[in-house]
DNA sequence: AATGAATGAGTGTTCATTCAT
DNA sequence: TATGAATGAACACTCATTCAT
């Protein structure tokens, strides 16, 4: 008897799911060219060939988790930090605040973070894998916000651009630190907001 | 002939060098899981073969890279300064000031930096491949003047190795850009500063 | 519920006689290294799975093929023409036109030549797996009549046994063509006899 | 010192060669998916990996190999011959005996014949890959032979292209039974000829 | 010393086969 | 019995390393 089409579906995706999950920290942590199937499999403790039921090739699962590691969830909360009728500074405090719990708490997080930001880094080779549409508008968004301490006097003076680039730049650091580093002292809310405020 | 002698000794390190420096920024821009020694060679237009004449493997030339690498005209520098009777706050301006002025133009700087901040990252692995003696004195001596800094009341507080490893990480932050990336809006030295000062 | 037994044993028979005239096909065409146990069932339009539950293994499924793929009932069809009060001319004749036509009409008849003679030409391998006595009977029958044929003046000189393989080759050959060509032009039973007959 | 430029050409082009060649009897043997890059690298007595220096993939290799085994010569042959002012007896008794004679003697020659006619059969799929013009002048060059055959009286009635396909067909015949078969009865040229003469 | 063709261990990928459902 | 996801041995291919020139 067949099994159940409906139940077939569900197993593929909770597969799926659990490769492109594990295959994320491992990449990240790696790169591409220092991720070998052969560990990645024992990593998720399934066979080599299991990747292959799902992934057309390693470069295909890779592309698989760069379009997963998106920042939707990030941009939508900045989009509502954005328009709330805060003060930039609290909002780059409640901004810095949760990004720095997500990284100390949530492994995921970082490996999104530091695995967009090599791409974005290396970028020009393969840019039309990736969509940083998400990413370009987290920081147009921030950049607006820093335009908005910067008329309320608290923020530093400069290319808002060129700071929004710095303070996420700085996360991304510090999400490399939670990768790879087992102990390290993380920096605080406030040290994160001085990259642009006063 | 004692003086052809010389004189073919003279162009083995020529060659070494020319192997050492450009395979530091191959290695830098792409790891060492991602640099090829097929391309290496093309790259430095000599070849495979050429390496093997100057180093024993892929590992070794690696190694002996790290080696060169090394901070011991920043820790110099570092020294020096202080022990200058200068402020904290000059001691940074003064730092911060070098530090990027070489990022803009020394390629060979940044990728000294990327290079190191990433083995130190991986870390644990082969750490007694690399002597790291040097980038600790720069930190501890960081550190030193950021304490100098809070007794003068111009550092922000909190504990002087996480501000100097935060300081320091912004440094390799824009050696990543500077490598990676060629058109970006560099940091101010004010911009580096208020990582630790007010 | 002995009827119940006797319907399943039944569906069981059909299913594996399906397979087994699919796969004919398939590997006709294919070859053995060619065909995909993936690919080839879902040409059947069953799970991979299936296969399995009635071969042990490609290589079983192969040999059965080769079982069925025999010449019983063209060996009974020459067996009779060979022992009827005809002349060769006319048992050459009549043999041509059954031959030709059933190429032409039937795809099976056409798959089992052509996988038939491949076997024989790759030959020494793996003869024990197929009992080639049917064709062999076959070749000296048709050998016979072609003795008869030079009795009669009606053949060509020549060694009967070179003369019959040459005969039943041209039939391999466009047993071949009717298995990979749409459109092609059929020999016509005078071309075929030609190769006997003078 | 580096190795002689023109030396190393040489080098590279014998070796290329070589694989080329062996490539060839093996292919025209098992089949594309029958050959394995292992059991190729055995027979030629090289690395696997040198396969690989000369050409991008197996499939690369055999399309090259299709390339060298082309009809250029036969051609070549069949055209002088189709000029000469002889009866179209005469004409075809020539060519049946040189296309007999090399298929004894000439591995190669078979092995040309049996790789692309077995293309040819599959045919459509990669047609782009092949340049079968060649072959389709020999079939056309021939075919105008059989038709002045028919108008010399000397040649069976019937389509010429279909009596050519034929001739030819039988050709491919003998080079699968020379390529696979130790011990056979080749057809004599009188044989081949009567596929076409009366 | 410098070369680059040759190598083969190691990597990515395929596919016959198994097995839980 | 039929399924198709999972498996791992076998295959195609890569790349650090060697070596004859």
């Amino acid at each position: 008897m067949p099994k159940s089409k409906e139940r077939c579906r569900e197993i593929r995706e909770e597969m799926r799911n659990t490769i492109l999950r594990k295959s994320l920290l491992y990449f990240a942590r790696n790169g591409f060219a220092g991720t070998k199937i052969s560990d990645l499999s024992r990593n998720i403790r399934i066979a080599q060939g299991t990747i292959y039921v799902y992934f057309e090739s390693k470069e295909d699962l890779f592309k698989e988790i760069l379009r997963i590691a998106d920042y939707k969830e990030e941009l939508r909360q900045v989009r509502v930090l954005s328009r709330l009728p805060l003060s930039a500074r609290v909002k780059l405090g409640k901004l810095s605040e949760r990004v720095l719990e997500r990284l100390k708490n949530d492994e995921m997080f970082a490996a999104k973070i530091a695995l967009n930001t090599q791409i974005m880094l290396e970028g020009s080779g393969d840019c039309s894998a990736l969509d940083t549409s998400y990413q370009s508008e987290i920081f147009s968004l921030t950049a607006k916000i820093i335009e908005q301490g910067q008329r309320e006097g608290t923020a530093v003076e400069g290319s808002p651009m060129k700071l929004a680039d710095y303070y996420w730049g700085v996360v991304y650091l510090y999400a490399l630190k939670s990768l790879f580093t087992t102990h390290y002292e993380m920096i605080s809310a406030d040290d994160l907001e001085r990259t642009v405020l006063k």
